[in-house]
DNA sequence: ACATATTGTTTTCATCGGATACATCCTTTC
DNA sequence: GAAAGGATGTATCCGATGAAAACAATATGT
């Protein structure tokens, strides 16, 4: 427990009653448990206990479970974008081909360090009954981001090809590839030899390679 | 044990018990459970109860849960495989492009139809403990078939590239790109417009394409 | 100050699920 | 046939969870 019985200071050390800003808290720990044991483990209950409040406490900012699921799955998205604009930074591409591997690295950075987040937000685990606005809007700005990079890139006329690839089509392939990779990674698919941090970009560069240089090579 | 398993052995009389091959059944009735109504919906109890036997019978033919799902998930990559080969056949492919392609058609076809299966193959379900040998040989079988197909079309001399994407590499992109469209369309991420079964094929052609024109048009 | 909306706590409901011990029944084997 | 052993059923143990009701503490607006 606490010390005895000390005098109030300025910081009331024990715990208050109200938590203040519970919400962000819990997912926060929310966020925690489920990198760590998963989806399967994560409960309401456990993330109350966690943070320290009672069972009951997180249904005050969460209708039910499956409203804490659609946040964390938000959060994820904004992540996955930060994770992209970080590399896209980090890189400083000289063009939107560039760009695009950037893109790539960013992606399957974030998956491979937010293995059980990814699983949450393209598993299906968020029943799709769950119309959650926040979810909807992060998704949304984040995977329009991956159509814009394909989008300039495509624009930038370097692209050859036969024509018979449209623009949207184009995306569709683009981040399949990327996704494909991520998700085969992230479930030990490929050898670990090429999944390292070090190399791993070699193989993210040979791989989609094959779809940016399907434009560029085209006459 | 649990008796000598899938030797075909001559076996004096089909075993029948009070149920018969509970086994096969409980696998049987667990697919379906699984795809019916998810991962998180299927427990030993639900399969027992449907496939009308106590709920302590599945312990007789499956050493724990896990187990069962390794068995489920080991099913999926049989009926992956075969869902490519019938592709193939149906197909009749002329060269090792086309029969790519056809193994493009037969993967996302099985995963479409097998939404929750995939999930469970692909998706982590099965605790690495769990080292069933079942499990590890079906999808050994499963998929050096996509690495034989892609070594086949890249030995049959059409490639051409720059050459700096060995077979290895390039089954990875391959393997990556169909993976990746398929998760894709499965979780809802892509225009359904795109996704129909009529209009799929068109989708898949062109989205490997990519690949596939990466190594013809070389050179 | 006071009323009211918030935010927490306690407690309880209603299920579900994995796993096991033990008795029993059926099939195989000798 | 009778022993032997695997296959099932029955009874339970034990733990977890999502929800929600009833009640208490606190913050906030007026």
């Amino acid at each position: 427990m606490k010390g005895g019985a000390s005098l109030p200071r300025k910081r009331p050390r024990p715990r208050r009653y109200h938590h203040g800003n519970l919400r962000p808290v819990l997912l926060e720990v929310a966020s925690e448990v489920l990198e760590a044991e998963g989806i399967a483990a994560l409960s309401l209950r456990k993330v109350a206990r966690l943070a320290g409040v009672s069972q009951s406490a997180p249904y005050n900012h969460f209708q039910d479970k499956n409203a804490l699921l659609a946040s964390l799955a938000a959060r994820g998205f904004r992540e996955l974008k930060a994770s992209i604009d970080r590399a896209i930074e980090r890189h400083a591409p000289p063009d939107s081909a560039a760009r695009l591997y950037a893109l790539g690295y960013g992606y399957i950075d974030f998956g491979l360090k937010r293995r059980q987040h990814l699983k949450l937000m393209f598993g299906g685990f968020v029943p799709e009954r769950t119309v959650d606005p926040e979810l909807v809007e992060a998704s949304r700005v984040t995977l329009s981001l991956l159509r814009d990079h394909v989008a300039a890139f495509m624009a930038e006329g370097l692209m050859g090809g036969d024509g018979r690839i449209g623009p949207r089509t184009a995306a569709i392939a683009a981040w399949s590839l990327v996704h494909g990779l991520l998700l085969l990674m992230a479930d030990h698919r490929i050898d670990a030899g090429y999944t390292e941090a070090g190399t791993r970009e070699v193989l993210i560069d040979q791989v989609m390679s094959i779809f940016v240089d399907a434009f560029r090579a085209g006459a």
